[in-house]
DNA sequence: GATTGAAATGAACAATTGTTCAGTTACTGT
DNA sequence: ACAGTAACTGAACAATTGTTCATTTCAATC
């Protein structure tokens, strides 16, 4: 018998998502099956397949959404009149503060492009880059204004990218630290390590 | 009918190792099957199983076996009777090569955390916090001794660690730069983020 | 109250999984 | 040459996988 609550379509799509994400980022896409995923929505295994045509397709689309959202929403945040310093402290802050408020999407973009299909791994990967090459190009701006100096720009946007997008392997929301005191303590080592 | 080659176990066994690794750093330790691992040994699956009882325990012998060799390696370099920032330039120029000569690795390292069972993952996780709780330790030395000045050495720490370790996602042999370059860059950065 | 179309079921499928083990082969020491 | 043993095979197993689809259920419309 189908669900005895009136859940539409739009709605089972969202849970899917969602309990996906949950999954996927708690014990990895190939150790979670289309059944597990189901069961966690609370609908049977055929009924995915009216929302998504395989699993491979459930997963790209989790990512690209999660890179497209970033992307998008560091756009609105980028304050592109201010000088490479002070962009570069909202990247920073902006970069932190989406990744602990997105931990599982973050894993998952991170920890399973091992999972993609090379025409997909292909889609994703030029979209981090894009999303990182955006950080490379404040740098450099700073360095061509003298207000920013690193001994290699492109390594270190690596390093500055690693660095931030680390801080969700070990935060915690019950630790000692608050999101606020997080954001500005990596603000401050970042800008230590490129300060002219 | 068996190998015609004189192959005798110890060298099966070691070929194994090899073997998982790599199939399990480019696949994942999920989307890797014991026959496939077989086939590329050159072997029957029945034969995996005179050298490894299962295989969680096969990857969980690979995990402890890496972080046991990158404490011990790390103990054999760390100059304990110089100071905190020479120590700390030893342990960053250590941690990247070290890791960048041993990708696969390090990739499984921070990669399958997910699929140890909770026994075998309380003891990855205890021998990965002696690791970094050396690193928080040279610092907090430093800061003590007013030779190292970070916002907050647990933070610090981590950040390190993140920034160091992340070498591995865009390092290559036949990139711009090589290794000795890129340990002397990283090194510099993070000097440039602790200096008091 | 009948009709419709979307949503979901539930059973089936071929393939693949980790693991076991009785049997075969190859090597070592005598 | 022979026995003993370690290495390996090859087939089998129960369970699980992603995916399909004829059938059923349900809510809205006429």
């Amino acid at each position: 018998m189908a669900r005895t609550q009136g859940s539409i379509g739009a709605e089972t799509h969202e849970k899917i998502r969602e309990v996906a994400e949950e999954l996927i980022a708690a014990h990895g896409y190939a150790a979670v099956s289309m059944r597990q995923i189901a069961t966690a929505v609370g609908v049977q295994v055929g009924a995915l397949y009216r929302y998504t045509p395989d699993k491979q397709t459930l997963l790209f689309d989790l990512m690209r959404n999660h890179l497209e959202q970033v992307q998008s929403a560091w756009d609105a945040t980028d304050p592109t009149d201010a000088g490479p310093v002070e962009r570069l402290e909202a990247f920073c802050r902006f970069h932190v503060r989406f990744h602990l408020d997105r931990p599982r999407a973050v894993f998952i973009a991170y920890m399973e492009l091992r999972s993609l299909t090379p025409e997909n791994y292909a889609v994703i990967e030029t979209l981090r880059n894009t999303y990182e090459a955006r950080l490379e190009a404040i740098i450099r701006d700073g360095q061509d204004l003298r207000v920013i100096r690193v001994p290699d720009a492109r390594v270190a946007t690596m390093a500055l990218i690693g660095m931030l997008t680390g801080v969700t392997t070990w935060y915690r929301d019950d630790g000692r630290l608050d999101r606020g005191r997080v954001e500005r303590i990596y603000w401050r080592l970042a800008r230590r390590m490129v300060k002219v």
